[in-house]
DNA sequence: GGTACTTAGTTAGCATCCTAAATAATCGAC
DNA sequence: GTCGATTATTTAGGATGCTAACTAAGTACC
């Protein structure tokens, strides 16, 4: 019934252009549409991925993990979901949670050999498929894009209620 | 312990720019912890506002209501979703749910009085916060970002795994 | 040393979102 | 007209994200 002709957006054929506010987040709905699938194939989530990713760039540093706390500032997620995905990433043995000895409350969570093997897997093909999703700007858009939304990153930012630098569900496809 | 200073993101002042991938997926979160906490104030989630608004915009152009359908479609998000944010909308009467005698199969969602009162109390000051958060652009470059999002919208789009047009979770904020 | 504050992590409970599968009703082809 | 395919919605189960509140362990200050 009634494919809603008023509103230009739903002539099938080619939506029209919105407000940049809007245009973030359909662009942001399709790129976890592309990604998800995208990370389902070596058997994780973006969520996942993200926690992979930060532990991975850890070790490159020189680190043996990072504290659950030091993910969730990594990642702009908040302390209870790093819990969560690190639980099922433990559980399928990606990643293990250990005491430090330094400090009693707090836990490594570090990459184990397995885990390591997924993130390198990933990596060989991860600018192939971030290209082949971006691949719709030439390098010049690109630039002015990420100048652009980084412009109001640092206003968003800025904004009062930010609650210190914690933005939020992003810790997907990172 | 350890604020990684290689990755320079971690520089507590002024964090760099990033790809216009992350920047996307950054400025969405930003967003995200923006909006949530105004829609708060009216009592209803950034999702529930997804749905008053599309019923809404139905009413402007003569249609008393919406299917479950309509909805998914317009808010670009899946129908069991729907299904879930529709249920919390009526048990707090701000919608209602009738069947069609046109079919059997389809049910009609719409604002009641108090779901309608709740969406003009938001829009009186809607375009304001709006302002707020986008307030870090000018026109000039506000404009311009549109332009990028939308060809890189029509670009993801066009990728084959676009499963017809439905991008996750981005009914929220709408 | 002891008490109060802070910090790290988890738990509990809720809202979204998803996919897959079950119902139910309509449509279409014969 | 009947039967199979399609369409609308819901249910079931899982992953993320959040806030609020709790435990345990460090820190600070007298």
């Amino acid at each position: 019934m009634a494919v809603d002709r008023t509103h230009p957006q739903n002539l099938k054929s080619k939506p029209p252009q919105d407000s940049p506010f809007r245009e973030v987040i359909r662009v942001f709905g399709l790129l976890e549409r592309q990604m998800n699938p995208y990370f389902a194939r070596f058997g994780i989530s973006g969520a996942q991925w993200g926690v992979l990713r930060q532990l991975h760039r850890a070790e490159l540093d020189g680190l043996a993990g990072l504290r659950l706390t030091d993910l969730s500032e990594r990642l702009l997620v908040r302390p209870p979901s790093v819990t969560g995905v690190v639980d099922r990433l433990e559980r399928v043995g990606l990643v293990q949670r250990d005491s430090l000895s330094t400090d009693g409350r707090a836990k490594q969570v570090s990459l184990t050999t397995e885990g390591r093997a997924t993130v390198e897997r990933v990596l060989e093909v991860h600018p192939l498929q971030i290209d082949r999703v971006m691949g719709g700007l030439n390098p010049k858009e690109m630039t002015e894009l990420a100048r652009l939304l980084y412009k109001l990153r640092l206003h968003l930012t800025a904004l009062p209620g930010d609650s210190s630098a914690t933005p939020a569900s992003a810790g997907s496809l990172r």
